[in-house]
DNA sequence: ACGACGGTCACCCGAAAGAGTTACGGGGGC
DNA sequence: GCCCCCGTAACTCTTTCGGGTGACCGTCGT
């Protein structure tokens, strides 16, 4: 029984990769954890053949997470999941023992491609590499205007204000925030800062 | 020149401690950083007499970072600052060399006092002990109630839909919403859902 | 050259939201 | 005993939001 951990924090970044690994020929069951602890936790009852896990979590990081999994069981195979920013904590992850890393907005077909050959081949290494593509789970690309737009609401500001910040008309202000609604899939401003929040457009 | 390092990703939370920490006597500096990367990318250039740093932070972990600082500097002095949740992340800190830890609730005089001490005696460890109270940078207090409204608006329902989601009806929603928003100081729902992830309350 | 997309703005309209106020019962603290 | 906070609920009133639609212009890619 071939199976794959999933590890995010992120609720709608685990939920992508979960569906995307589900469809990897061969892989029966997906479980996944929503932090390092979690992880730690359930290994000694529920081991998986592979394990996907975010470089940066709340809690035990993903680094410190692979150096207490291996010298737990030295024979698991861990593929990091990063973006951009965090390229240190890949090359941290590495060195501990992790068989390689995916940025995340790396397509569904070259995250397929990678976990096939980890599960394959017991002793593969991912040679590194850069990858990008907007598949997975990347988050929605908003634009510029629209991230101003999407911040001034984290700040409390109507859309009113935000014009006036902005030099924009109210109208225009409305059209970004329409825009960015559809794009998130956000029922209304609050859920689109929950949805900036979760796929860490805004902080 | 007495400075001190306060580390923690969130930015109210950070800044509140930095100006708990600044009214300490004989505290002339308190430079901070929003992670464990950025700690350790400084401390070559600037040292700081002590560091107050989260345990749970994006990136590298705040116990990764501990065992990090220690072995580039064993005589490096860490206050841990958590929330109740994380007690194992503390522990983890302190076997790793942290001198104590201080709950993120802590009264800022109790703050102010272990940072006394710290500074005053190098060879200072805290004997573990549990702190309470509602000073410094610790995140508002929203009830039960409130927290279930607003992690409702966090996923974009209306007051009514919270409301029957509760089984409460819809003023009553808006009653629990005006307060939280009042506790949290923000002007509408948007703003109170960014704050209540900047506070850590929702996810 | 054409279309898709982004940035700008406008108008209409119904549905929410938010502020203010009142109220009543229960619990905890002083 | 009293007061403050919490949970519940209702009422009014004004503002804001969000959807729908249309429009003009510039850029970029094909």
């Amino acid at each position: 029984m071939t199976s794959v951990l999933v590890c995010d924090d992120s609720p709608l970044a685990r939920e992508a990769l979960r569906r995307a690994v589900a469809t990897v020929p061969g892989v029966e069951r997906v479980t996944t954890a929503a932090n390092g602890e979690e992880v730690l936790r359930r290994w000694g009852a529920d081991r998986s053949d592979l394990i996907l896990m975010d470089v940066r979590m709340p809690g035990l990081g993903g680094v410190e997470t692979v150096r207490r999994l291996l010298s737990a069981d030295p024979g698991a195979r861990i593929i990091m999941l990063t973006v951009a920013e965090d390229l240190d904590g890949v090359a941290l992850a590495v060195a501990a023992g992790a068989r390689g890393y995916l940025h995340k907005d790396a397509s569904r077909a070259e995250l397929r491609a990678t976990v096939t050959q980890a599960l394959a081949d017991p002793t593969w290494r991912l040679a590194p590499r850069r990858l990008r593509s907007t598949e997975m789970g990347a988050a929605p690309t908003l634009t510029a205007r629209e991230i101003q737009v999407l911040e001034g609401m984290s700040h409390g500001r109507s859309n009113a204000e935000i014009g006036r910040e902005l030099f924009l008309s109210e109208d225009t202000v409305k059209t970004h925030a329409r825009r960015l609604f559809k794009k998130l899939g956000a029922s209304d401003r609050a859920h689109a800062v929950a949805l900036g929040f979760r796929w860490g457009l805004v902080r």
